[in-house]
DNA sequence: TACCGGCGG
DNA sequence: TCCTCCCGCCGGTAT
């Protein structure tokens, strides 16, 4: 076995025993033994030989606690039916696998394995072995020094990070890995029995400890502390705090050595593949096939059903390349691990058949190298699902490609997921089970392993229906070449600022801290301001404002509530102001600086495909479709967005009244259109047909009245909406919908026909075809029937509009490809462009956008851009 | 996990 | 599917 010299691996066997018992539904054996906490505790055994290549390993087990702890169990007994038996009967298995790994196992009577670890591992680092230990325990975190790193196993089991003393500090508000001990100390775990000081919680220790260091300065330090209750607080507990201290301490001295020769790692092949058998540990065999060494070296079979697939060796590849050769096709999926733009692929799983019956192959990563040159391979033809996330992974994909989940995604854009399973189920009638086989392959994505991959299946029903409801030219000509340009642009990602970004959080979080004295004064209480129960009780019960509006669970307090509220307190607008602040620190300065990539340092947004019913995309992680821009504290943080080094300028382009001009067209409105057709100011010439004054004579009040008609147009508004939103009686608001629809009538025939169609049909379409369904639509139900037609009206609009930006997208992308640029498209935001771009290629950029934004589609007015540069986002608006 | 509130188009 | 405006994402609190 390979190995890395020096390093010295312990593992927390009691922490993977309980974690992977949890994380994993019960399984069970042929013969009815329980295995999954077995199950998981070899799973990740074999991934820590595999990945840290340990030269040494040691596996610590409390002896005392062999029974299940009680308390442990009632945390748990409300979503699992789990009973300690079940465990506990695992135990000798655990014991047995780690034997057999050739892993020496330590229980030592009266001390539990953190102290059995702290003693072993401190002693080993300051030897100078680089010691690592696997726990999912918090508390060992505190034994973080030089040379002696903790792997943290996180959600579920087999996903782990790695902490050393810098990550430590940067998740940790700059404390020193003993702190923890002082944390806790002060917090207190419940689930240890753990006191702490009653009434501190994580921010307020951490508060404290970033001022006082450790426990004892904050004691010796007592009476600086100017906050009555906290103080009171401390004095009050602390016996309770020292004797926390004590209990949250590992031991680092008990009697036991670190004797490297003892440690090293002497697996047994025979006994681990009788134990595999027997326990039906398939998947950690095949992954111990991997390890040289350990194992055999060959094809193994992972299930003797129809569904079953193969871990291929070099002679079943050669079979399926040239079954896949024969079809003309290949079914896959890639299996990865990471995030744009760092993603692994650790293998594909083929659809293939073997004496006419499916059989899942999968392709480790070793082997890729024997598929890629059917993946770039013209002539065959890729049948996928989620198509962006193979081209993320490096393979280079050629040839005609199908999505499924694209297509499925098209043939109805409101469902929730668009899982296999789901489709499966959905258009094969046929579910896929999913569990054993996905925790089959080793440490993959396991969303997507499935016991069958019935993508050629899929493809044969999806695509038919496309053609039926003529849906395939879009699909073909706009929504699968998007995925390569949506790819491209995930992977640049976009430059921010990220040394502003953190001044302007600070100097944001001294006004905030500012405001909140200001409000605790004026209120005469201290409350949690970002609660909006608390805040509701603050300003009705204790300063008896008036109530203007409920909530299904009490007072409402949103800004239009508060803006009410102004004239009657001072409060009011500190709290507006508090709101603003925190909302922009939170969400966008600390959120977006969580999402910088270390390597890249650039924010590498996820746009969803297949996400709004109505076709537009969605981002996240972050989403960058929302930065701020309508105040001026908004476009400070736009403007931390620049080009990086390399790039000079940023360059928007968007869509001037796209909807509007959407619906000018559809309608066919005489007025509408001549408005377009002259580039007058739609909302001016708006305010002068309805309120009849001529357009010379219009005002700024009157133009606002009239836009916010326009725009509450084409969301089906209502009188109640209109007069709510302009402040005005419900019965003027009448007039001027009224008013409107008399002078424009073609307008209010197009949305009358559309919600007549939607009734007869049950869908809606964009200009392109797009469909929404509207199940709703004949509802007996008034509120749902209207809702319904609401977006009946709508959807065509914003789903026309999201069509045309994304068939511009296209030609911009593949124009800039063709010359060559350096420049290259960063974001889409509904309507706009955002482009990070080199000076000398502004104009012709320029040129490019006007000929592919603007004439993509002809319409019956012109589609117009605006184009706006500057040295950040927020100039180039 | 549900709800509120707030940011964008 | 749930009161009067469509489409999203996200952070915070309370349960």
């Amino acid at each position: 076995m390979e190995q890395i010299k020096n390093r010295f691996v312990i593992i927390d066997g009691s922490s993977l025993m309980y974690r992977a018992f949890f994380a994993l539904p019960l399984l069970t054996t042929e013969s009815g033994k329980y295995t999954n906490a077995i199950f998981g505790f070899a799973k990740m055994a074999v991934k820590i030989l595999e990945e840290l290549k340990p030269e040494y390993a040691a596996v610590a087990f409390d002896k005392s606690r062999h029974t299940f702890r009680s308390e442990i169990y009632k945390e748990y007994k409300g979503t699992r039916e789990k009973t300690p038996d079940e465990l506990s009967s695992q135990i000798p298995m655990l014991h047995e696998f780690t034997k057999a790994l050739g892993i020496k196992l330590i229980e030592i009577d009266n001390y539990e394995a953190d102290d059995i670890i702290g003693t072993l591992a401190n002693k080993a680092a300051r030897e100078g072995f680089e010691t690592m230990v696997i726990t999912g325990d918090r508390d060992i975190l505190q034994l973080i020094q030089p040379n002696l790193q903790i792997v943290m196993t996180k959600k579920g089991i087999t996903e782990t990070e790695i902490m050393d003393e810098t990550a430590f500090k940067e998740k940790y508000a700059g404390l020193s890995p003993k702190r923890l001990i002082d944390m806790k100390a002060l917090m207190g775990d419940k689930s240890d029995n753990i006191p702490g000081v009653f009434g501190i919680g994580e921010k307020t220790a951490l508060k404290l400890l970033t001022q006082y260091q450790t426990l004892d300065g904050i004691y010796e330090h007592i009476n600086e502390i100017t906050a009555k209750k906290l103080k009171e607080k401390l004095v009050t507990d602390k016996d309770n705090a020292y004797l926390s201290y004590k209990l949250a301490t590992i031991v680092c001295d008990m009697p036991l050595d670190f004797i490297p020769t003892e440690y090293s790692i002497t697996p047994d092949s025979h006994a681990l593949k009788k134990i595999c058998e027997e326990y039906a540990l398939k998947s950690v065999w095949t992954s111990l096939n991997k390890i040289s060494g350990i194992g055999e070296d060959t094809a193994v079979v992972m299930d003797e059903d129809a569904d079953k697939y193969l871990v291929a060796n070099k002679n079943m590849q050669q079979k399926v390349i040239s079954q896949i050769q024969t079809n003309g096709y290949i079914a896959y999926l890639p299996v990865c691990t990471g995030k744009v733009p760092h993603i692994t692929c650790h293998g594909l799983m083929i659809a293939s058949s073997e004496n006419n019956q499916a059989v899942n192959i999968f392709i480790s990563e070793a082997d890729l190298t024997s598929i890629a040159g059917i993946l770039a391979d013209k002539n065959i033809t890729k049948i996928t699902y989620d198509l962006k996330s193979s081209l993320h992974s490096g393979l280079t994909i050629a040839g005609k490609t199908i999505d499924t989940m694209l297509a499925a995604y098209m043939l109805d854009p409101s469902a929730n997921e668009y899982n296999l399973e789901n489709l499966s189920d959905k258009y094969l009638e046929r579910e896929i089970a999913s569990y054993d086989q996905k925790e089959a392959i080793p440490f993959g994505k396991t969303a997507y392993l499935l016991k069958s991959v019935p993508l050629k299946e899929l493809a044969d029903i999806l695509l038919p229906l496309l053609q039926e409801k003529n849906l395939t030219n879009l699909y073909d000509n706009t929504e699968l070449p998007l995925e390569k340009v949506l790819a491209n642009m995930e992977n640049i990602g976009v430059y921010i600022n990220s040394e502003k970004l953190q001044n302007m959080s600070d100097e944001i979080g001294s006004t905030i801290e500012t405001l909140l004295t200001d409000i605790y004064k004026l209120a005469d209480i201290e409350f949690n301001v970002n609660s909006p129960k608390q805040l509701g009780e603050v300003l009705f019960d204790h300063l008896k404002l008036p109530v203007q509006k409920k909530t299904k669970t009490g007072y409402s307090t949103n800004a239009d509530v508060l803006d009410a509220l102004r004239p009657y307190h001072p409060i009011i607008e500190k709290i507006l102001e508090y709101r603003m602040w925190s909302k922009l620190k939170s969400t966008y300065l600390d959120g977006m600086y969580n999402l910088i990539d270390a390597d890249t340092q650039r924010i590498h947004t996820t746009f969803n495909q297949t996400v709004t019913a109505t076709g537009r995309l969605s981002s996240s992680e972050p989403n960058l479709q929302n930065i701020p821009v309508r105040t001026d504290a908004g476009k400070k943080i736009r403007s931390l967005f620049e080009p990086a080094a390399g790039y000079d300028i940023f360059l928007s382009a968007d869509y001037s009244q796209i909807e509007l001009r959407i619906l000018a067209h559809m309608s066919d409105d005489k007025n509408f259109v001549e408005a377009f057709k002259l580039d007058q100011d739609i909302h001016a010439r708006t305010a002068s047909e309805i309120f009849d004054v001529p357009l010379s004579d219009v005002t700024a009040d009157l133009r606002r009245h009239a836009k916010a008609i326009n725009f509450g147009l084409v969301y089906g508004k209502s009188d109640y909406g209109l007069a709510q939103e302009l402040n005005i009686p419900r019965k003027e608001a009448a007039t001027y919908i009224k008013n409107y629809f008399t002078k424009y009538e073609g307008v209010k025939k197009c949305l009358d026909k559309i919600v007549t169609d939607a009734h007869e049909d049950g869908y809606t379409t964009t200009l392109f075809g797009r469909r929404r369904y509207l199940p709703g639509i004949k509802s007996k139900n008034f509120n749902i029937r209207n809702q319904n037609e609401r977006m009946a009206m709508n959807t065509p609009i914003q789903g026309t509009a999201a069509d045309i930006i994304k068939m511009a997208m296209i030609a911009t992308w593949q124009e800039i490809k063709k010359q060559n640029l350096k420049s290259r498209i960063l974001l889409q935001v509904h309507d706009e462009l955002v482009i990070e771009a080199v000076n000398e290629e502004i104009d012709i950029l320029k040129s490019i956008l006007i000929n592919t934004m603007q004439n993509i589609v002809k319409l019956s007015v012109p589609l117009t851009i605006d184009i706006n540069t500057g040295k950040n986002w927020a100039e180039a608006k």
